[in-house]
DNA sequence: CCCAGTGTCGCCTGTTATAC
DNA sequence: GTATAACAGGCGACACTGGG
């Protein structure tokens, strides 16, 4: 699998043998008993390089989570000891970066035993880790449709349009027709958005610029590079110290609230840093949601 | 009788040399 | 730059042995 993951990635058997210390002839073995094995050929030789097949392509993201697996479980075990319990929990950045994450900190300072990795990623990418194991539970704004999780919606997030104070535009007032005509920067905040945008405005691929995450579109916005829809609790700080502003917006239908929702397996028994994290989650969410 | 230590055999994997 | 053949070394499975 190391192998594979290094001739996909370097296009090359003697660079991969070089990289993995090992000889060419190695790689060569090793992708061949690979390839015997499925039945099927991985990579298409070529003179100067080589190529991932279609079945190759197929079998690249399978061995990039196997292999990812695998670094969790050595990072795991070298830690292990340090802290009597462990929790992954991965989250939009827009989670992260809100006033949702006092939650966090607070938890921190009630359980020191408990170490706690935060992962950024988008919705998708966040269920699938929670299924692989590599996750022990998400907060996503897409959940998964798949009956094997657990999903409670725990709050609901604001959109606002807004600009930096250094980039000036001729109205006042902007309406979702005129976004088109405006340097609008587009990010995709989810499948009521979406729905609403197309709506409102039109297809996404009309956008001149769009990003796909909101630490992108904040850094864009902050430059003056044009105007976008952000979360109200992302902004908050930067709105009151002047950095970014709200830009009034109008439209037929009311932008529609984002929802984030907790994931995690759906098991008769999770372990204990688990269990007591979801209970705390939901005992804490009362006091913040409302 | 159980278990740990040791020796043997065969297989697997990697290397070198070389062909294509 | 990749594939192949011959060779070497390492490792696991198994059997045997001796001490507790």
């Amino acid at each position: 699998m190391e192998a594979f993951l290094m001739v996909a990635k370097t296009k090359s058997f003697s660079r991969s043998a070089e990289l993995l210390n090992v000889v060419q002839s190695t790689v060569t073995v090793r992708i061949q008993q690979l390839e015997r094995k499925l039945g099927k050929k991985l990579f298409i030789r070529k003179t100067r390089s080589v190529e991932l097949t279609d079945h190759g392509k197929i079998l690249l993201p399978y061995i990039e989570r196997v292999m990812e697996l695998i670094k969790e479980g050595e990072q795991a075990t070298i830690s292990y000891g340090r802290y009597s319990e462990r929790l992954t929990i991965g989250g939009l950045y827009s989670v992260w970066n809100s006033a949702f994450y006092s939650i966090i900190q607070k938890y921190r300072q009630k359980y020191p035993q408990v170490a706690i990795r935060l992962m950024t990623n988008h919705s998708d990418e966040i269920n699938l880790k929670i299924k692989d194991g590599l996750f022990d539970a998400g907060l996503v704004c897409i959940p998964p449709m798949d009956p094997a999780f657990e999903t409670v919606p725990l709050y609901q997030e604001t959109l606002e349009l807004v600009k930096s104070p250094s980039l000036s535009l001729e109205k006042t007032m902007v309406s979702s027709k005129d976004l088109l005509s405006l340097p609008y920067i587009h990010l995709d905040w989810g499948p009521p958005f979406t729905e609403w945008f197309i709506q409102e405005v039109g297809q996404q691929e009309l956008m001149g610029f769009s990003v796909d995450d909101a630490g992108t579109l904040l850094r864009a916005l902050q430059l003056g590079e044009g105007i976008g829809f952000v979360l109200h609790q992302t902004v908050l700080e930067q709105i009151q110290n002047g950095t970014l502003e709200r830009v009034p917006f109008y439209s037929n239908q009311p932008i529609p609230k984002r929802t984030i929702f907790l994931v995690y397996p759906k098991r008769k028994q999770h372990h204990p840093a688990l269990q007591q994290w979801i209970s705390y989650l939901l005992e804490e969410i009362k006091i913040f949601a409302y």
